[in-house]
DNA sequence: TAGATGAATGAGTAAGTACTAAAATAGGCC
DNA sequence: GGCCTATTTTAGTACTTACTCATTCATCTA
């Protein structure tokens, strides 16, 4: 049975009767809402919260957001059960997906979080039960 | 090399000179940085960004939040090149998240974004550069 | 410049994820 | 009850990820 079939079958219990008409508007409403969603930034989206989709890496940013200052990667091993291999994999892969800045600073290297990490940990504090 | 001794490198390039106790005070603030930033929520607020860190279940919450009213399952079916069994899934997910909610209108089901998804979205749109 | 240290990168691997297909569940209708 | 349909669940599998270890790159210092 197709999709098509499906939705019709669908339209007629709510709305009562529906004929092809009504089914390829209802189709086409949702087309537009489908286009709507998956615009060039849904990839990007994506990618930033599967960046902080991780615990080490959720740490890292909730971390630097509660210090509200730079920190140094060496700040953090002692942190993290972790190696530091796998604490550089993190703050990379955070830099990437824009969530952190990175700076050097002789031998050490800093990192900050962005408005855009500030703005998520503030959107989930804010709306947690 | 232990990851404290490293951090006293870094305070004593940082702060000029640095002895034991200014490494383990140093120690003491970081260890509060990561006791305020692992709480009960983190488990809970990684477990939401899981559920939006996927192309399918992060379009399903943008098609339900650019709606704004419940769909029905039958209505994501034509837009997303998965199967029912796959829309399920991610929408399983989503509610168990409590991206979520749903509801039951006879033999179908209809689903609409909890205040935490349109929090999360909007604060996407919202720092977007 | 050689040696040491901080951090990043590459390779490999164990564990987790996202899908499909098939079976099960649940509601509505005869 | 028996049948049809909407959705969920279970089982299986290809793919992805998160880590560790080893190596490399970069920077300071003697």
């Amino acid at each position: 049975m197709s999709s098509t079939e499906r939705l019709q079958r669908y339209l007629s219990d709510e709305s009562g009767s529906c004929g092809d008409t009504e089914v390829a508007q209802r189709l086409a409403e949702l087309e537009e809402l489908d286009a709507a969603a998956g615009g060039p930034d849904l990839e990007a989206d994506v990618s930033v919260l599967s960046a902080l989709a991780n615990e080490t890496r959720y740490k890292i940013v909730r971390i630097l957001h509660i210090a509200d200052e730079e920190l140094c990667v060496c700040e953090f091993s002692p942190l993290l059960d972790v190696s530091d291999s796998a604490i550089s994999h993190a703050l990379s892969q955070l830099t990437d997906a824009g969530l952190l800045t990175r700076r050097k600073d002789g031998k050490w290297r800093k990192y900050r979080t962005t408005a855009r990490a500030n703005a998520l940990l503030i959107a989930l504090d804010g709306s947690r039960k």
